[in-house]
DNA sequence: TATTGTTATACTCTATAACTATA
DNA sequence: TATAGTTATAGAGTATAACAATA
């Protein structure tokens, strides 16, 4: 029964991230990780961050968001915050050993999962990373106000 | 800077996903739905359903959450829940008239939103879905005890 | 005044576990 | 005992608005 003349691509698009989504989320979850700690920690380590704000922006969430996983990481000693001294609003977020620790692990369980999806793909990865691109340009044609998260490193960072 | 030697591919996912479902979701709200109600209103429309397991099942999430947004719909007067005659431990759920309005109204919302994407990948369309398929399926590879959501509806029912 | 980040608060979606009603 | 559904509770992730500190 179909409610559509076209097939559901929006739906199977969702439908085929959730799954991915949950068994990535699992993976991150067997090392102490999580999607969002993955992306935060992604972000620190390319150290392209001056304040928290870009941080959040590549992230993809708003800077209350960002401080909320901050306090997480922060309590379970995975990073710290230090005022920068030349301009005390800044905060400066690093590493803890043991977060660089978390983030290498994290990097091994993320390498892994994403080698499995490009072997699954096979070899039209550029065809499918074209058509994912001309989705997400349709689907925000109508919002050109809302920034997509990440458009910049698109495709550049591990998954 | 890269840290794995792929491209990041299920971070690309994930990201078209974000766009494509946040413009989904803000086209849904300006007729009243969101995408949790959607998917539920089309598995009421298409009456597959004997029982809010199997409701809950169709759609993909847990009793108590279909419960959870069951309790809305049914505040907004959208539903209507009756003990089955034959068997009182069975709710039937039935959209009131109002309700079917709405329906009529997210259908129409979601079937043009379908339309632009569908339009926008193109002629590529069943290479897309196999490689979405592929994807799922290699990220379920791990996990076969977690059943994935509409696996026997995937493609066939409006978006 | 403008910028950086935090706090307070709340919302949505989701789940688990204990429960009630019915069979 | 088993099944259908609800309630109570909680947690993750997100956001907005008001705020404090600093420039």
């Amino acid at each position: 029964m179909s409610f559509t003349e076209h097939r559901a691509l929006g739906r199977t698009l969702w439908e085929t991230t959730q799954v991915v989504n949950r068994a990535f989320e699992r993976t991150l979850a067997e090392v102490g990780g999580s999607r969002a700690v993955w992306f935060i920690f992604l972000a620190l380590a390319a150290q392209e961050h001056a304040t928290q704000r870009d941080l959040a922006a590549t992230v993809g969430i708003t800077e209350a968001t960002l401080t909320h996983h901050l306090n997480a990481l922060e309590l379970r000693a995975l990073v710290t915050r230090t005022r920068d001294e030349r301009d005390r609003r800044i905060q400066r977020i690093e590493f803890t050993e043991e977060g660089r620790a978390a983030f290498e692990r994290i990097l091994a369980a993320a390498t892994a999962f994403n080698r499995r999806l490009v072997t699954a793909v096979g070899g039209d990865l550029d065809t499918l990373y074209a058509a994912l691109d001309r989705l997400a340009a349709a689907a925000d044609a109508d919002h050109e106000a809302v920034p997509s998260p990440l458009a910049e490193t698109h495709h550049d960072i591990g998954l």
